[in-house]
RNA sequence: GCGCCAGUAGCUCAGCUGGAUAGAGCAACGGCCUUCUAAGCCGUAGGUCACAGGUUCGACCCCUGUCUGGCGUACCA
């Protein structure tokens, strides 16, 4: 908020010194005004005069100089300006710019942070898509979390989301399912059985089997068709998934079955376009799409020999379809491992004319796994993974959340179980919550006290000059900008480290300075302390709120 | 072989379009509770930002090459 305003200031100064001759406009939108990492560098730092120094063939500290002449015009909110290094001009705001933000973020209150640069923009989030095989592991939660928070602050960045599930309960994959209940059905009966080579060797079958018999008794035993195991199996798998997906608070307002686009008839038109456009051809019996023809290495097959098309035809069916209900903007979370089809489904929908650019896809690497100091390796078909379940069991659905959205989806995840378990203290989310949980207790207490919380917004806030108090109120006036820079770059992780560093500067405030005590601080300063509280607990409720986490207000 | 991602403190990882002296949390060591919650704070220690070149006023960031790890490279999804 206070960054923006700056901005104008300092390009109102810029415009000046092309008009009046100083230099040209060439640097324009080029340099930067930004906090520095720095303490004693100013509250803002702008490095134009570094960026016109090349395009002007002038002394970067010169430029700075006329810089600063111009800038010293503008003394309502700068209080003094220095030129450092190698000619940032370093800007000092007084102290009653960082005061008088609290106002509005109280006023604000669950609001701020909401924003309205997505503009009502409509926006398909695809996420978990996992289809019916078994239980969430714990890849699975990672997209379910990465995709739910991306979702949630595109929401608050003023975007119109729509979240989607993409399942298949159809094909090879589903018969393979349907076999292996059928053999763990008459395993339990002890009858003879062949388990399918490449089966579902989970526990979980072995449940699904047994409450089909509790159901139907022996009355399957000569079915020869695996449909009925099939179709329980995926009943049961999907009550399993959504009541995973309930626990870890995900919510989805559609789930498209793949399977639809078949019965729809928009796989064959898919492929009786392109077809029409000449870019599919037969080979081996087989019917293969030009991707070559969209800069791939090779052409790929889109319907097998078999007649059954390959993942990739609906694949860009599917995407066909996203288009065609109007999103501005389609995000789809995948795991690494679908790296793959991206350039084909890219390559059809070009094909199909329509602009890829409108697609952007999260591919999220893996989560790596540690139980004991070992490595887990996981296998949905040989069950050897971690369900979602059980990790939200062991360390509870805040934690899992936090730990699964505080990577970004470029890195590889690495979660230890045994200390995600037992790090019931040394934890970064009890860290974030306990300052909110802190705050909470402040303002009891000012309660208890009689102190009027209402009336807090008729505090003398100058009387906020501690550097930590200085600095807290920095930090908080910077998060909208935190929030639309992480919804914006679908980067979640960032707002968790953003509630990582207002946690420590909160604690660190905590520690030296007191807001309640009568006999050491007048009780003006207790108002504006007060003030300064309210507000950093507004924002610490609505970041973890609008993560999916809670605010407890005591721990 | 080729493509994508990663390589930053002992460990797990931040570092947003190139900016000033490299950041956090764990782990280690030394301190702080008759005072608003010690799930906290303060301090110490810890680095050739994988390696080698290049681009420039300035490189963890961009370019080239090399090495290491992960994921792909199916008529599996």
């Amino acid at each position: 908020m206070i960054r923006e305003r700056l901005k104008v200031i300092v390009d109102a100064c810029f415009a000046k010194g092309v008009s009046e001759g100083k230099w040209s406009d060439a640097a324009a939108e080029k340099y930067t005004v930004e906090a520095p990492k720095r303490e004693g560098q100013g509250d803002f730092s702008t490095n134009m005069a570094m960026v016109m120094a090349g395009m002007e063939k002038k002394n970067p500290r010169e430029l700075a100089g006329t810089l600063v002449e111009i800038l010293s015009g503008e003394d309502e909110i700068i209080e003094r300006l220095e030129i450092a290094g190698p000619g940032f001009v370093n800007i000092f705001l007084k102290p009653a710019v960082w005061q008088e933000v609290l106002r509005p973020i109280l006023k604000a209150g669950d609001n701020f942070g909401r924003s309205t640069i997505g503009n009502g923009k409509k926006v398909l989030v695809e996420f978990v898509s996992a289809n019916p095989t078994g239980p969430l592991s714990i890849g699975h939660g990672r997209q379910a979390i990465l995709g739910d928070a991306i979702a949630r602050l595109l929401e608050i960045t003023g975007h119109e989301v729509f979240r989607e599930y993409y399942f298949n309960d159809a094909g090879r994959q589903m018969r393979v399912l349907g076999e292996s209940t059928r053999a763990r059905y008459l395993e339990l009966q002890d009858l003879p059985s062949t388990f399918p080579e490449d089966g579902y060797q989970g526990q979980y079958i072995k449940d699904i089997a047994q409450a089909l018999f509790d159901e139907k008794g022996d009355s399957l035993n000569t079915q020869e068709d695996a449909k009925p195991f099939t179709e329980k199996a995926v009943e049961l798998i999907f009550e399993n998934i959504s009541g995973t997906l309930e626990r870890m608070g995900v919510h989805f307002d559609n789930y498209f079955n793949e399977h639809s686009l078949y019965d729809n008839g928009h796989i064959d038109s898919v492929v009786s376009e392109l077809r029409e456009k000449g870019l599919v051809y037969e080979k081996d019996d087989a019917v293969w799409f030009k991707t070559s023809d969209f800069g791939q290495e090779q052409d790929r097959v889109i319907i097998k020999s078999s007649g059954e098309p390959t993942y990739r035809l609906p694949d860009i069916a599917y995407h066909r379809e996203k288009f065609r209900r109007n999103f501005d903007w389609m995000v789809d979370v995948f795991g690494s491992d679908h790296i793959a089809t991206v350039p084909d489904v890219m390559s059809g929908l070009e094909a199909l004319g329509y602009d890829s650019s409108k697609v952007t896809v999260v591919l999220h690497q893996f989560v790596t796994l540690t139980r004991h100091g070992k490595l887990v390796k996981m296998s949905t078909r040989k069950a050897t993974f971690v369900t979602v379940d059980e990790l939200l069991d062991e360390v509870g659905t805040d934690v899992a959340r936090f730990y699964l959205m505080m990577r970004k989806a470029d890195s590889q995840l690495e979660f230890d179980l045994d200390l995600a378990a037992k790090q019931e203290k040394d934890n970064p989310v009890y860290y974030v919550q306990y300052g909110h949980a802190r705050l909470c207790s402040i303002l009891r207490r000012a309660k208890e006290m009689g102190i009027d919380v209402e009336k807090l917004e008729q505090a003398d806030l100058s009387l906020l000059v501690e550097a930590e108090e200085l600095q807290l109120l920095k930090t908080i006036a910077a998060f909208p900008a935190s929030v639309e820079s992480a919804a914006l770059d679908l980067a979640p992780h960032r707002a968790i480290f953003f509630l990582m560093e207002l946690a420590g500067e909160l604690h660190s405030y905590y520690n030296k300075h007191k807001v309640i005590d009568p006999e050491n601080v007048p009780q003006a300063v207790t108002q504006a302390r007060l003030c300064l509280v309210a507000g950093v607990q507004q924002v610490f409720k609505n970041g973890l709120l609008m993560l999916g986490l809670n605010a407890p207000e005591k721990m």
